[in-house]
DNA sequence: ATTCGGACGGCC
DNA sequence: GCCGTCCGAATT
């Protein structure tokens, strides 16, 4: 066999004992068009097939080799690199090559391919923009290794004010440009597209329009695969994306940088269930280059990369912090349906949470972060605040979409509702949406602007002009100088979430709220209605992200959970659980729980297992060979296959 | 003798 | 998955 007549293809195929690559000849009128990484198809089992070429070979350890039918094209879509980490990333989710390739290499748009490629001017790092980085300890130093061609790891925590020291962008941007100095590319993620376009505005005042791509599965089949192909052809060496941007083929990658991995955005939602972060940490390990994870908070998963010194810290002491950014005071959720004030009647908050926002009305505008409409839609005793129960069954009522509340499982009470505490016959919902709070608030400040932003009607940025500004989490607008005051109403509603990273999650949002508010020193304030000794709203007053994670994970560690433990669930109908369970051959140390009904849907349920991470690469491995030998004896039943799920 | 079909093994 | 083959039973 001559010269490179042997391609190694990775065939697209679904079964979990044929992950692994097969050989094909490549004839002679291909030989020019079949590259590394280029896009084939090959007949397998009798069928055509969609692949890539791994690797070019001179000979093979079989007999018989079939030829390629097709190269689609010589593009080279995947890079040697991207497929290691590919096969990393299917390896520690026991999934397969091809279900994360697909996440990886973005649909082919023929057209794109064979236009004229738009030009690219050089990205021009030597415009100097804000420094930010080196406003933290060691912050300096990493840019440094970043410019000397190091591969410094780090994860930075952000001091959550609105500018200076509080401007991630910036950062990223300072880290980028280091790492181009170096000669080396870099990728930025961050986790949505509103996030992507900010980043991008500031990416272009910076190093010149034109001189990177943002990658993001939002901007469209072409638009995706022409920033795709400026990355692989190296014609840009800045990508910005979102999470699918985390496999970018970059020539030479110095850096990927992540913004606020305890955003749910970065869970991918295909199998095998990639977590972003988890992407680009495998990144950096296989192809040795710097990682900077950046956030306001900090997620048990960071923390626990920072205590086994794999990241390392990079941030403001809690006391620096609170130097540099607004004060957070706590305001008892107490018995305010007895106060004077109107707001606290009509809108059921304390009265401190009046005197701030007015006061700090004559600074500027003021935000008021209400929990998401729906989280909770109980409806309660507009007299006593009880919930209300359905007079059949004691179940709560429940507000439906028409307006009336209604049983479960009765439905709409016969007679007219009464309280079982109070007598009292009015109901009311008692976490408001937006637009009925909006109202509330109106009465309450008579000619003040009032508006509300939430996720389906967004407002990007309000000015320094006094207003009330209601927003749904995430859905917060910036105020051009920073918001005067900033109110959290209702805080227990997350933080009661039956969900492991509750807390977590809730002083997640709470900082990035904090982060849209002026420093103290600029009169800023932030209000927290809630229970004082709750520890993360402890952890916001103080500051102390860090903290709060590293008891977190102790947590996490004493429960047995990610990533203090290595967790998997498996879902299928439990009979076929129930045979999973007993074929999973567990060694000791390793704990199934269930199978149980998870109630979703009839006879489908959950096994959990879980072990020390010593043990982890072995179970998911195990479990691997398991869907590998099913697949082979076509076993019925399919099963889901989640390693450290992001909920449980 | 020939054809049909269902099960099973392998997929380069 | 899907295809090919192999073997037994049904059909001529």
């Amino acid at each position: 066999m001559g010269e490179n007549r042997v391609a190694r293809v990775a065939v697209d195929v679904p079964l979990a004992h044929l992950d692994r690559p097969f050989d094909y000849r490549v004839p002679e009128a291909l030989v020019d068009q079949a590259v590394v990484g280029a896009r084939v198809r090959v007949r397998f089992a009798g069928r055509l097939r969609d692949g890539f070429i791994l690797e070019l070979a001179e000979t093979s350890d079989r007999a018989e080799l079939l030829s390629l039918h097709t190269v689609v094209s010589p593009e080279p879509v995947l890079t040697p690199a991207v497929a290691r980490l590919v096969r990393a990333v299917a390896d520690h989710y026991a999934g397969s090559f091809s279900d994360v390739v697909r996440l990886a290499v973005p649909p082919r748009h023929g057209l794109t391919e064979k236009a004229d490629p738009p030009a690219y001017p050089p990205a021009d790092p030597t415009q100097p923009g804000a420094t930010v980085l080196t406003g933290y300890p060691t912050g300096s130093a990493l840019l440094t290794a970043l410019r000397d061609g190091r591969s410094p790891r780090a994860a930075w925590t952000v001091a959550p004010r609105p500018d200076g020291l509080g401007d991630w962008k910036a950062g990223l941007l300072e880290a980028a440009s280091a790492t181009l100095d170096s000669g080396r590319s870099a990728l930025l993620l961050v986790p949505d597209a509103r996030d992507l376009k900010r980043l991008a505005e500031r990416a272009t005042a910076r190093f010149g329009a034109g001189s990177f791509v943002t990658l993001s599965a939002e901007s469209g089949p072409a638009a995706r695969y022409r920033a795709f192909l400026a990355a692989s052809r190296g014609l840009v060496r800045l990508v910005l994306g979102t999470r699918s941007a985390g496999f970018a083929p970059l020539p030479n990658l110095g850096l990927v940088a992540l913004w606020d991995d305890g955003d749910d955005s970065w869970a991918e939602p295909r199998a095998p269930y990639p977590h972003a972060r988890e992407v680009a940490v495998l990144r950096a390990h296989t192809s040795g280059c710097a990682l900077l994870v950046g956030a306001h908070s900090r997620t048990a998963e960071v923390q626990r990369l920072v205590e086994r010194e794999w990241l390392v810290p990079l941030g403001l002491s809690p006391a620096q912090a609170r130097g540099a950014c607004a004060v957070v005071r706590v305001a008892a959720d107490g018995e305010h349906a007895l106060d004077r004030d109107p707001l606290a009647r009509v809108a059921r908050v304390p009265h401190q949470v009046f005197e701030t926002i007015r006061s700090a009305l004559a600074i500027g505008p003021v935000l008021i972060a209400v929990p998401r409409a729906g989280y909770h839609p109980v409806v309660a005793c507009a007299g006593c605040r009880d919930i209300a129960t359905c007079p059949t069954c004691s179940q709560p009522l429940v507000d439906t979409a028409g307006g009336r509340p209604a049983c479960r499982w009765c439905g709409p009470p016969l007679q007219p509702w009464s309280c079982s505490t109070c007598g009292g016959h009015r109901l009311r919902t008692p976490v408001a949406g937006v637009t009925r709070t909006t109202e509330e608030f109106g009465k309450a400040f008579p000619g003040t602007r009032v508006v509300g932003s939430s996720a389906e009607t967004p407002i990007e940025v309000v000015d320094d002009r006094p207003a009330i500004v209601l927003a749904t989490p995430g859905a917060e607008p910036i105020a051009r100088f920073g918001y005067a005051a900033a109110v959290l109403l209702d805080t227990g509603a997350l933080l009661r979430r039956p969900d492991l990273r509750a807390s977590e999650e809730a002083l997640r949002r709470w900082l990035a709220v904090t982060a849209l508010v002026r420093p103290a020193d600029e009169g800023g304030t932030v209000l927290v209605v809630g229970e004082a000794s709750e520890r993360s709203l402890q952890a916001l007053v103080r500051l102390d992200p860090v903290g709060f994670a590293g008891r977190e994970l102790v947590e996490r560690s004493e429960a047995g959970f990610p990533p203090a433990a290595k967790l998997v669930t498996i879902e299928g109908e439990l009979p076929v659980l129930d045979e999973v369970r007993v074929s999973l051959a567990l060694p000791s140390g390793v704990e199934a729980q269930g199978p149980f009904a998870t109630g979703s849907s009839e006879g489908l349920g959950r096994l959990t297992v879980r072990c020390s991470l010593a043990q982890g690469a072995a179970l998911v491995s195990a479990i691997r060979t398991l869907l590998a030998t099913r697949a082979a004896a076509k076993v019925e039943g399919p099963l889901r296959v989640r390693v450290d799920p992001q909920v449980i």
